[in-house]
DNA sequence: AATGAAAGGATTAAGCC
DNA sequence: GGCTTAATCCTTTCATT
């Protein structure tokens, strides 16, 4: 698959909005058969499109604990560290790095204390500061927007046409606007590989 | 249905992980017929805490505008209104607002031009001040986390129990740890629904 | 990408504790 | 009220074109 369709934005449009409807419910809705929904489907996860089927929980209904901002202002260099340790933490709901290489993330905490999740959650050393805000209420909004669905080549980041090619590496499968983007992509990768 | 145990728990979590799961799968995981999964998850979702079955996209394989968090400085009494206005928006994926009053979110936009998404989304006499920061990545995590799944009562918060009680107003279900709590809150709707 | 057959899952109804 | 089993209906998958 090289780009997305107007039947792909389609169908994601009708799974974000209930992940459980029968593809058959959505091949009507396409005008196409129940197969080629779940072939369109299967290729979406493949590309890494529709990383996975979940559940929206109104978690303000749950004794969830309170939801807090936090936002930690990161030493240069250690983004990517602080980044996967907030997100190895089950009270964390969602993170965002910034531009500028600082992290946000919202978490649900069952203790008041958030100083000492926070020692614990990160390595104090990789944060100059931490700023936590109290959250009276937040909301998701899983659709898919108005904006136009297209893949974005992973080397240069513009729009894969028809023209695009793919390269499946370890496992994952990547898009490129162009051959030279791929093989520059793929060397890339190879060098880095051989050097581990 | 007045609270939450462990195996509503359990099944919220396996659906986070896979909302497209077969109840049979779910109903070997926590010894339960595939009937009896599928009243729990009718219950769960009538309770509200099931909001709906949806997709994880990742946003950043498409082209689908440029991430941003905007923090919006809101005027006092105005919360709500720029909360409704931002979730509004088609481009606006996560709002928060904090217990001081302030709204953050995060939206894609397809410009560059955020100022002027900023002045068409929400009245600017609203707010005080915004600031926009641009972001790399971010992530969502659906799990449910290690804390107590509880109902929280809809009017003062507590733990709702088995001896809680519940209402229905307006097609949505409430729920009270005590009759006084329901009193109140159903009170309080007539009320205001009387004046309108 | 469609078709048709076979397998698998969901839902209903009846009955139990 | 919440559960189970059994029967029915619906959905998905696979092989084929």
């Amino acid at each position: 698959m090289s780009d997305l369709d107007d039947t792909d934005r389609r169908i994601l449009e009708l799974l974000a909005t209930d992940a459980r409807r029968p593809y058959s419910d959505i091949a009507d809705d396409v005008d196409l058969s129940p197969p080629a929904v779940s072939d369109r489907v299967a290729k979406l996860r493949e590309a890494g499109v529709l990383r996975r089927f979940t559940v929206d929980l109104d978690r303000a209904r749950l004794r969830d604990g309170t939801q807090v901002l936090v936002e930690f202002a990161v030493r240069p260099g250690r983004e990517a560290e602080v980044q996967a340790a907030v997100e190895g933490e089950d009270a964390v709901e969602h993170v965002f790095v910034t531009a500028a290489g600082d992290v946000v993330c919202s978490a649900r905490l069952p203790v008041a204390d958030v100083s000492a999740w926070v020692a614990d959650a990160v390595a104090l050393d990789a944060v100059d500061d931490y700023d936590v805000t109290a959250v009276a209420s937040s909301s998701w909004q899983p659709t898919v927007g108005g904006v136009d669905l297209a893949l974005a080549c992973d080397e240069c980041g513009n729009t894969v046409t028809s023209e695009g090619e793919t390269a499946t590496i370890d496992g994952d499968r990547h898009h490129f606007c162009c051959g030279s983007c791929r093989s520059q992509f793929v060397d890339r990768y190879e060098r880095l590989d051989a050097d581990a």
